[in-house]
DNA sequence: CAGCATCCAATTAGATACTG
DNA sequence: CAGTATCTAATTGGATGCTG
């Protein structure tokens, strides 16, 4: 590792801190619809329709806006083709790529543990419901 | 991998379905309170009152909204010890601890990458900034 | 098709006061 | 110390209508 040119927190960036950038960024990936945009991106780019479909339970909105705020961070490239109808390709950016299978792994993890999870919360919420209501003998 | 006791989902949870219960513990895990307070505990108990002072700009109400959440879903534990003060300690469970290291991923890629996504999103501002205000001459 | 703008409902988060 | 309870401020998100 030589020198760099952006020593702005090199080495010294701590999302601990409130204060510190990281947490900017660590905002915008700590986010539903961001993992599963990455997640879909993945694999290539899409459409924003495509995108839309596969997002299931997405708003237009929340797909849009979701998807400029990547953009602007670097994460994502917005590709318009002017034809009639207009048509939009969103993909990965090569700094994209780079988190993406970080937030995927986490996607992946939620649809491996999520019965586990569950059996966990039923049992707790199962405990909770029995000392605030010990009446029943 | 031989028969597992839960099929619920076995093999068929996707993320991408807004009926799948794999979104409620993704909708847990892509939260910047859980990435830090997971990430905070991966290396160890922590008593409640550390926590807040380690996760800095986090309000009591969420720090302790965070964990039970977290408590409820399996993967943090609670330990009352019944001194006075009282003194409560937070630590992983192992199905935390096999997701903590997948959180502190992407919060780490955060502080490594902070940098390149700052100059990423002052581009953009400048370019939406020269769009609407092409005046100047 | 891929948006933007607007209005409004709902959720979330902060501040503050109080307790075992 | 480690909470709970409450009130309010701010943010988020959904629905709808319009446009190049």
């Amino acid at each position: 590792m030589g020198t760099t040119s952006d020593l702005r927190f090199f080495g010294g960036a701590d999302a601990y801190l409130a204060a510190c950038p990281s947490r900017q960024i660590l905002d915008v990936l700590a986010n539903k619809w961001t993992m599963l945009v990455m997640g879909a991106l993945a694999d290539g780019p899409l459409r924003f329709g495509v995108l839309r479909r596969k997002l299931d339970g997405i708003t237009q909105k929340m797909l849009t806006q979701t998807l400029r705020s990547l953009e602007r961070d670097g994460l994502v490239t917005r590709t318009v083709y002017p034809t009639i109808p207009p048509r939009v390709e969103y993909g990965s950016t090569e700094l994209g790529r780079s988190v993406s299978g970080l937030l995927a792994a986490v996607k992946e993890w939620s649809e491996h543990h999520i019965d586990t999870v569950l059996d966990a919360r039923a049992a707790y919420d199962e405990r909770a419901a029995q000392e605030v209501e010990p009446v029943t003998a």
